[in-house]
DNA sequence: TACTATCTACTAGAAATGTAGTAGAAGGAG
DNA sequence: CTCCTTCTACTACATTTCTAGTAGATAGTA
């Protein structure tokens, strides 16, 4: 499944994921930004729209929830971004990655360590 | 300066960085899509409004050239997507990027390399 | 039961995005 | 000099994104 995510959905989004099911009212908590009731609400009904999103009653109201898991959303936004600015290369874009953000000692091990380990599963011996 | 570029409008820059200075026709048919001819000219207009691209006289046309650097645009890029979905985590990219995308012995001994010369720089010692 | 707060559904409208047509200028071909 | 091609400027319009208002249902409260 292709996800697609404006701005703003991925601001709804996030507080899906990380708060799980909530209410509009919740959403609308957890936004930095202050947005109406009805806007969130609005929000929340487009990413249902998009398959991205359901909803069950609780009480008075709806309850809403994430129906896409965050590291598709993730993946394909990373993809996309590959695709548009890098050529569709991801080293390049790891590249970019490494050059241009500083990154502090501590920074660099815990990355050389993440590869570390991603390369003994794939080349164990 | 602040980088936001739709996706066609990547399109065409990266024809412009790729191609250098170009005219309507010469973006038009680097294009993968099929586009008219006045829709290529719309894109490099926003673009031009927007100051990231300018252009010149060239003979009877205008010649159309980047004025911002793609490296530029890729930090904005990847400053968005980070701030979007990876909690404004560098970090959380990277271990994404590293998990997620299958890279084979190779790719991950040339992203050692590049960080290895990285950690080089930063702490000579 | 009447009032008030809370919610959803529906509607609305500005701004951005994407694509392209029309008119008219200008230059080369015959 | 007239015609055809090429190119720009201006206009147009559908779709998406973003934000929010209004109407009406519902449920707790006095």
């Amino acid at each position: 499944m292709r996800i697609s995510l404006t701005d703003r959905e991925a601001d709804v989004m996030q507080t899906l994921w990380e708060q799980g099911p909530s209410t509009v009212a919740e959403v609308r908590e957890q936004l930095a930004d202050p947005l109406a009731y009805t806007t969130v609400l609005t929000v929340l009904r487009t990413l249902e729209a998009k398959g991205y999103v359901g909803h069950e009653a609780a009480g008075r109201g709806h309850r809403f929830f994430a129906s896409v898991k965050q590291q598709a959303a993730r993946k394909n936004a990373v993809q996309h971004l590959t695709d548009k600015l890098f050529k569709g290369s991801t080293e390049l874009l790891f590249s970019h990655l490494v050059s241009e953000k500083k990154l502090d000692a501590e920074q660099v091990r815990r990355m050389r360590q993440l590869l570390a380990e991603h390369t003994d599963e794939d080349a164990p011996k």
